[in-house]
DNA sequence: GCTTGTTAGTTACAAAATCAACTATTATCC
DNA sequence: GGATAATAGTTGATTTTGTAACTAACAAGC
C-alpha cells in the first residue's frame, strides 16, 4: 500500500549517509564491550577511556586526555575523580604548573587496564576478521582521516 | 622525561582500536552537521533522525523508526512528541491496531527535511571526497557490515 | 468470554551529560 | 611589578538520557 501525498521512497538513502553509518557502527561496536567494563567494573564509557589513555601513555594530565579523546573537560574531571576514588589512579600536582595534575594508574588500575585491554584486543580481532587484512588496514586509515587524527 | 614504574608506551595502540576509531570518526563527523540542525532548528540528534526516517519513508510508526535507527522507544517517543508539538509531523491512530500511530511529516516538516537533506548530501560528498570512489564504496559497505545492517 | 501474556507507547524517577560560573594559577603587556 | 587575560580543573544548575513501571490495546489458551 503506497501513500499518495508523501514521498514513499525518497532518493536519499540514510543507509549510505556516512555520519549515520559511522554512528550506527560505533554504537554497535561499543555495545558488547560496554557490557564488560560496565558489569564487571561498574565503569562508565568515559572512565574506561581515561583508563586506557593512562594505560597506554603512562602519565598524562586531564587536559591532554580530553584533547586526544575529544572528551569535554567536565566529563574528564568527573571520570578522573571516580577513578581516583576507586584507587585506580593517583593525582600529583605538577610543580612546573601548579594548575594541572599529572595522572597515573596505580597497580590496581594497571591490572584492570591490562584485563580490559586483553578483551579489547580480542574484540578488535573479531571485528577485523570480517574483512581481509588489506581491507581492515584501509578501514582504520580512513577512519583516522575522518576523525582528523592525521 | 620518562617514567620508570609505568609503561611509557604500551604496545597496544588506541589509534588502531576499531571501537575507538569508529567513535572518534562518528563524533567528528556529527559535530559539524549537528551545528546546523541544532542552531537553525533547535533540534536534538534523535529528532533529526526521526525526521529523516519519515522524510525518506513517508509514513512509519514509532516502533519501526526505533528498530531501523537503533533508538530506544522512550527516546523515539520524546522526539516524536517534540516534533509533533512543532507541527513537523502528524500522528494518526492506526485503525487496524489502535495501539500504534502512523507518523507522517507535515508540509512544514517536509520543508525542513528537504533543507537538512540537502546539507547532509553536501556534507557527505565532502567527506567522501577525501577518498577514491572505490574506497568510499568499500567504507560504506564495511560500516554497514559492522553496524549489522546487512 | 475471561484469564494470561504481549506489544505500542507514555511517564516518573534516577543517572549522566551539557552549560555556565567559579577558583586557583600562570602568562601577557604596559 | 601590577592589572588583565588566559588556562587547568572543579562545581552547581539545567537538560537529556536510561530504567522501570505503567496504560491501553491486542493475542492466545482454555
Amino acid at each position: 500500500m503506497t501513500e499518495s501525498n508523501l514521498p514513499e521512497n525518497d532518493d536519499f538513502d540514510l543507509r549510505n549517509f556516512l555520519p549515520f553509518l559511522l554512528n550506527q557502527a560505533a554504537e554497535q561496536s561499543s555495545l558488547e564491550f560496554q557490557q564488560v567494563y560496565k558489569n564487571r567494573y561498574g565503569m562508565l564509557r568515559t572512565e574506561w577511556r581515561v583508563l586506557f589513555h593512562l594505560g597506554i601513555h603512562g602519565e598524562m594530565t586531564a587536559k591532554e586526555i580530553g584533547e586526544r579523546a575529544l572528551i569535554h573537560k567536565t566529563k574528564v574531571s568527573r571520570a578522573v575523580a571516580k577513578l581516583a576514588h576507586r584507587r585506580y589512579l593517583t593525582r600529583t600536582r605538577d610543580e612546573n604548573d601548579r594548575r594541572s595534575e599529572k595522572l597515573a594508574l596505580t597497580t590496581a588500575g594497571q591490572a584492570v587496564y591490562r584485563e580490559l585491554r586483553g578483551i579489547a584486543e580480542e574484540y578488535d580481532d573479531r571485528m577485523a576478521a570480517q574483512f581481509t587484512r588489506g581491507e581492515s588496514a584501509l578501514l582504520r586509515m580512513m577512519l583516522r582521516r575522518l576523525a582528523g587524527m592525521d
